[in-house]
DNA sequence: CTACTTTGTTTAGTCACCAGACGAACTAAC
DNA sequence: GTTAGTTCGTCTGGTGACTAAACAAAGTAG
């Protein structure tokens, strides 16, 4: 139970449990009522009540399977992901992907488009209203009720769902919850706003190859650097929210953002970069930084090595801090990780504990661009397994 | 309540609000039955029983004074800390330090006594244990209860008490849970070996200046470097439970330990430092370090302040990542602050933000030397603000 | 067809909380 | 001094949620 200033009463009781039983259908598979109730220690007439109240509300589904094992047939549980969605859409300095997920992982659509932060906050949020609008709509067109929706964005967000500082938008101090909740005109669902590390941590905590560890940092490798740490079971928030600022650390050299951000990396292992002008696509350039390496061009290998190592450097600091069991790299790190790893890897290991006593270990994404997206909807969802179910259908 | 997979019941639900109600009265002076149930929001006819459970368990205490205003006056509830006592002992490379504590937060006993190390673990845990049973025994004679003892260790604990790795100490992969639980013949309390940072920051938490802060970093300046990390009201135990480890982190120039460890700081601020043999007892030294800074010696202050800017490196780090309300800094490093925070402040000035926008304040401990020690009690006390509360005396 | 096994529901009981009534104890005012 | 008003804390009855145990349901084994 929690340790908050909150009294508790029945509700409590019967959201916890009614929580238990939807996590453990969807943690192990079709289930029947005498299953859970061994597994849970609820007794079974609760479980029969807690099932009955899941299948009224739509989270859980009967399977006419039965086991063929001796003694009456059960009749299985499974999770019906059909009624209900979550949307998670990710900003970026140059685009907006948008997902919709439902209960059972299904991806029910994944939209990207341009977008352009163009230093002018008003536009920006139609746009990402616009597309949550057609995104709700065309989850409440294939008959689900829209739980919720969380925008991931690349800046410090406070515990309000204010952007309080966004340089790769160039926001600041920017009300996107309170904006997206009157151009969305108060709508039923709930609407959250969030930094991307955080959220994209969220989501390979649910979805990824590492899904369940209790220590998980996912690393960010968009326009800016980003770190969201996922410590005992639990997000870290801090006092404002802003945790994760991996970018801003000093190391000797500079910043990490300046050492290892993809920015600096393209200028560095590319020779013909352009040295006019901001770079507004990265995509393009990764692709051409993954054949050169791929070509094994010395100054391309030699860049990747220095910022693995970087890196490396940065995550010896987070693994010596917080004792994580994964790290998980992202964004534009995926593609790159074979030659950034070793390196990373390398450098690890001279200043931490070894893996077998303690240590990290530090994979790639397997969740694709839209990360931070799915971690929208996962914390949409997440709120389910918590025991903050929806309101009964009538 | 809480998201684990334990399915909650009545017991829960009562000791969820036992704990409230304890916290309550701790926190809020003299309160009438009356005002626990507004400010709660519980029902008066709830908060009766409660508070009956709680005078049985001796928790709680009628003062018999009445409130002055119109209407029946009310009868005031007060902790009680007469029956209970907890005790923290914590061990460094050249004593231990044990207190007791009891609830209502008056110190019981304080001792402190010499202590070798001596790469031998079995007689330093023979020590250990015959001042924890001596503790024990004088409590007991007080005529308290003992709830539990912590013991705070320099280095790294697993997640089952044992000590895996000490270098203050020499130890590694040590027992001390299961060696002190069989040195005191199993003992009705109950026994935990902890981080010597993790019990100095759950200690700040609960008796500090800032105490209650939800987001506290305490910084040990024993013969380790070490920090207790408390994000969102948690302490952060990790995957192994080896958090916290800032005097591993390299730095430019090497680990932070050997940039801003005690060992390092005094050989660099008295140009008389025994250049022979580790230095066994620290404590004059740090003496003849104040003296010394205080007629404004110049290698002193030039030490002191090169010392202080690499902590406020590392601190910078810790507040980037981890965005942090407040820092505490313990140990020697308590006697020296007066120099090392301008410095440590102006280093983290330029690699985080500024205070108003989510920096952090950093002040000296107020504790004392024995911070972990307090913190072994706290750890303790804390259980019952959890609602795990002793049993019924009978 | 009978014995056995397992599932899931039904019934009765307990426990903890809540709302509202009520007695207790005191102040204020006439 | 009596009466009204106020606040405190307890008491009573009611509700919701869990549990244990009995039981009906639906199969297998022989």
């Amino acid at each position: 139970m929690q340790t908050g200033p909150q009294p508790a009463d029945f509700a409590d009781v019967r959201a916890t449990n009614l929580a238990v039983v939807l996590r453990h259908v969807r943690a192990h598979g079709p289930v029947s009522r005498a299953g859970i109730a061994a597994a849970t220690g609820l007794n079974k007439a609760t479980v029969s009540s807690l099932v009955a109240d899941l299948i009224d509300r739509r989270l859980l589904r009967e399977t006419g399977l039965a086991e063929n094992r001796i003694g009456r047939p059960a009749t299985m549980l499974v999770l019906d992901g059909s009624a209900y969605a979550a949307i998670g859409i990710e900003v970026t300095g140059d685009h907006l992907t948008a997902v919709a997920v439902d209960l059972a992982g299904e991806q029910l659509l994944s939209w990207r488009r341009a977008f352009t932060a163009s230093f002018e906050p008003g536009r920006g949020v139609s746009a990402i209203a616009s597309l949550a609008g057609r995104a709700a709509s065309r989850a409440t067109a294939q008959g689900r009720q829209v739980l919720g929706l969380t925008v991931g964005v690349p800046g410090l967000v406070d515990e309000t769902g204010a952007v309080r500082r966004a340089d790769a938008l160039g926001w600041s101090d920017v009300d996107l919850r309170g904006d997206l909740i009157k151009a969305l005109r108060k709508p039923e669902y709930d609407v959250a706003v969030d930094n991307d590390a955080n959220l994209a941590a969220l989501a390979e905590q649910r979805y990824g190859n590492h899904s369940g560890a209790r220590n998980l940092i996912y690393l960010t490798g968009e326009t800016g650097l980003g770190a969201g740490l996922i410590v005992d079971g639990r997000l870290l928030r801090g006092g404002r929210g802003f945790t994760g600022e991996i970018g801003r650390i000093q190391l000797h050299g500079g910043t990490l953002q300046e050492l290892a951000g993809i920015e600096s990396l393209i200028q560095r292992a590319l020779p013909d970069a352009d040295a006019d002008g901001p770079i507004t696509d990265f995509a393009p350039e990764i692709a051409r930084l993954t054949t050169a390496a791929r070509a094994a061009a010395p100054r391309t290998l030699d860049a990747l090595r220095d910022v693995g190592r970087h890196l490396g450097h940065a995550l010896s600091l987070l693994t010596n801090l917080l004792n994580p069991e994964t790290i998980v790299l992202g964004g534009y790190f995926v593609p790159l990780a074979t030659w950034l790893i070793p390196a990373a890897q390398a450098e690890m290991a001279t200043h931490t504990l070894a893996p077998d006593a303690g240590g990290a270990i530090l994979v790639p994404s397997v969740l694709g661009s839209g990360a931070a997206a799915i971690g929208g909807a996962a914390r949409v969802l997440d709120a389910l397994d918590t025991g903050n179910l929806p309101a009964l259908a009538v």
